[in-house]
DNA sequence: TCGCTTGTTGATGG
DNA sequence: GCCATCAACAAGCG
């Protein structure tokens, strides 16, 4: 379920995993590398010893003492860690068999997403070059700000990559619910207060999800647990209302999102 | 068979 | 020029 907080756990993995190894072989599926041959792919991480990964948005970039094999995953991908028998999966796009043994898999169902790799800080920055600031690295006063810029629907603003890197679906739509905001609303047509709490809650979201995953909505109201047809709103308990917005199906809660104004609508009728 | 899915990009039209 | 929408990519599921 790769968002921001999922591929922050995956940096957590493959540290755990590969930070420090040596690799001395290189499996992939052809399909899956966008920038980059098979055979230069493993050339070029054969022998190679990993440093600690880092994460942007979405991505993951995984240093070595050369160059950066850099991960995205779709909206299938994962990483799986094997200690010994093989058990290699038709989803493992991308195998690195490590000196002294194991073996870490990039396993992605649907081939959305991609394998990279980048020379130099450079090459990963030209790669990442669209993406805005890291959600987990912006205080909340500064989203607020960053908001008062923008003229488009809330949802579409929240996941746009190039705006604030992280945030998907599911997790713009925990976001707008918590701060009681309609996923279509003008950004533009935001009080200080609304943008206030669209901030915060970006805030709180990402850290609580990144900092401990799923476990996090054990405690609390969350949407993300109930978000179907037919659930109710946490808070109030009136059924959710389904919609799209940027594209995608959007869950939100019909009483405590208000629709608000819409600048620019005329009445049907009206002189 | 159709529609839908945690993502991204490019075309299109208002 | 801005912004919303949709197809395409791809594989699986109901």
């Amino acid at each position: 379920m790769p968002e921001l907080p999922d591929v922050e756990a995956y940096r957590r993995f493959f540290a755990e995993h590969a930070a420090g190894r040596v690799v001395r072989d290189v499996v992939t599926d052809p399909s899956m590398l966008r920038d980059v041959s098979e055979s230069v792919l493993r050339d070029a991480l054969r022998g190679r010893r990993f440093a600690q990964p880092e994460r942007h948005g979405k991505w993951l970039v995984c240093w070595t003492d050369g160059p950066a094999l850099l991960l995205h995953f779709g909206m299938t991908g994962t990483l799986v860690w094997s200690a010994d028998e093989p058990d290699r999966h038709r989803w493992d796009r991308l195998t690195l068999e490590f000196e002294g043994g194991g073996e870490l898999r990039y396993r992605n169902m649907r081939k959305l997403g991609g394998i990279w790799l980048a020379h130099g800080q450079a090459e990963v920055a030209t790669i990442l070059g669209r993406l805005g600031p890291d959600a987990l690295d912006l205080p909340a006063p500064r989203i607020a700000r960053m908001l008062g810029g923008r003229r488009g629907q809330a949802k579409a603003a929240l996941m746009d990559q190039a705006f604030i890197a992280g945030i998907g679906n599911l997790l713009a739509d925990e976001i707008l619910w918590r701060a009681r905001i309609h996923p279509k609303r003008r950004l533009d047509s935001l009080d200080t207060d609304e943008r206030v709490r669209l901030g915060r809650s970006v805030r709180t979201v990402v850290r609580a999800l990144a900092a401990s995953g799923d476990a996090a909505m054990a405690h609390g109201s969350w949407l993300i647990p109930v978000r179907r047809d037919g659930a109710a709103c946490p808070r109030c308990r009136t059924p959710l209302a389904r919609t799209v917005a940027a594209g995608r199906t959007t869950y939100f809660c019909p009483a405590c999102q208000p629709e608000g104004i819409e600048r620019g609508r005329v009445e049907p009728g009206e002189p």
